[in-house]
RNA sequence: GGUGAGGUGGCAGAGUGGCUAUGCGUUCGCCUGCAAAGCGAAUCUAUAGGGGUUCAAAUCCCUUCCUCACCUCCA
């Protein structure tokens, strides 16, 4: 049984899918106006990692990840390069696509580009006011929180913390942190013409749109960085509330830890971004896979050229594994592959695993087996191909 | 201010009540004409401070101090 900790709850729970063998994933996907870094690419090692322990477990897994191409960014870079938004957005999407391959993340299976999906958001925001918790002000719909139930409760802030917030600056709002659903106002020199006015379907219900469009009224995982609760899942947990009528139509959040870089979260101004392209340049995935979990993935890491290398004598003893199997698994390694298993089951331990599989490769070096099957099933858990 | 996560040797970094990993570094040896690399070995009075629970605490509880992240677009 696999244990999340699961954001809403703020505790760890056993891990219970709405369907018995299948389980429904989506992750917050890249905005597709640059390169793919190391914390975009961890938050796709952690959820491969994830679907590897639950394959492993006989479940299945549909993992879906949206494409934020409409996004002022992307306008923005395809107006300084004299290109279209979606040419822009091919271009990034397919180095992104290209970037997991290279890291092994074969768990993906939809990719979903949202400006497919513009009349779908059209379509909802439409419900949301029909059914009066959207409204119309100065040309912009926005979601009113107040008739939301339960709103905060994922990033742990009540209603006079959310009240402090002023998100989306507009006249007319009913209340400081409603939530833009739908922009009218602001020209980014593309827009789509709609019901709602000619405008831009706005961050949030991007990804409400694609998720229930893709999964129905109901999906288990909501994954993403750690960064994304307040306001964005909050957002999409109350916009998925109220089209689907499920009070609980997530099962568990799951975030994921920040990547920082010298002490400090990566950025372009600061230059200490580590873009996979150069890092699988220099390293494989193997080493990059080991790194990343050798930390857990709720910790912050702060990454380190040279933290990465010491994951190398792993590699190596791995190797030396792969290289001495034997027909029979002695029992002492049968039980700590149990152990290996348990520790990820439990809220994806594998900085514990990885300790566990280092005794495994040792016993196997001190003469005692692993057969085929067996060591296979580790290197597929971590996705590692030695 | 609110929320969350932390403080482990010279440095990095595991450890989720019972001989504390591992890597880097340092020292020595092998190898070499010398060095580097590689291999082998050794080494470091480490668990933020103070209380408590326990036969036993890095690990559980209380407390003080400190750090980081998020709360605005961000993965």
């Amino acid at each position: 049984m696999l244990k999340l900790f699961n954001s809403f709850s703020s505790s760890t729970e056993d891990f219970i899918p709405f369907e018995k063998s299948l389980v429904k994933i989506f992750i917050c996907g890249p905005t597709v106006y640059d390169y793919t870094h190391l914390g975009h690419a961890r938050i796709f090692l952690t959820y491969d990692l994830l679907s590897r322990c639950l394959n492993d477990q006989g479940l299945r897994t549909d993992v879906l990840v949206n494409m934020t191409d409409v996004n002022q960014n992307v306008f923005n870079k395809a107006k300084e390069t004299s290109t279209t938004y979606k040419d822009v957005a091919k271009f990034y999407a397919s180095a992104f696509v290209k970037d997991l391959e290279a890291l092994n993340i074969q768990s993906i299976n939809r990719l979903a580009y949202v400006s497919d999906y513009v009349s779908n958001i059209e379509k909802q925001v439409l419900t949301l006011i029909q059914k009066q918790v959207a409204y119309m002000a100065h040309g912009n719909v926005y979601l009113d929180i107040s008739k939301v139930k339960n709103y905060g409760t994922i990033s742990h802030q009540t209603k006079e913390q959310l009240s402090m917030h002023r998100l989306d600056i507009g006249p007319g709002k009913k209340n400081p942190e409603d939530i833009m659903l739908w922009n009218c106002t602001e020209d980014f020199d593309f827009s789509w013409k709609s019901e709602l006015g000619e405008g831009i379907p706005w961050w949030h219900m991007q990804d409400t749109a694609v998720a229930i469009e893709n999964f129905g009224k109901n999906y288990d995982i909501h994954g993403g960085a750690r960064e994304l609760l307040y306001p964005h899942h909050e957002a999409h947990l109350a916009q998925y509330q109220l089209l689907s009528g499920s009070d609980v139509p997530v099962k568990a959040w799951v975030h994921v830890g920040l990547v920082l870089s010298g002490g400090e979260k990566m950025s372009k101004s600061l230059g200490n971004v580590v873009w996979i392209k150069d890092l699988i340049k220099k390293y494989d995935q193997n080493l990059t896979r080991l790194y990343v979990f050798s930390k857990h993935y709720r910790d912050d890491i702060d990454f380190s050229e040279q933290d990465l290398l010491a994951k190398k004598p792993l590699l190596d003893l791995i190797q030396f594994a792969k290289s001495n199997v034997s027909d029979k698994t002695h029992e002492d390694i049968s039980n700590l592959i149990d152990d290996f298993v348990q520790s990820l089951s439990n809220d994806l331990d594998s900085p514990m695993a990885l300790r566990t599989l280092e005794k495994i490769c040792i016993e196997v070096r001190n003469g005692k087996g692993i057969n085929q099957n067996d060591f296979n099933r580790i290197c597929e858990i971590l996705g590692i191909i030695p």
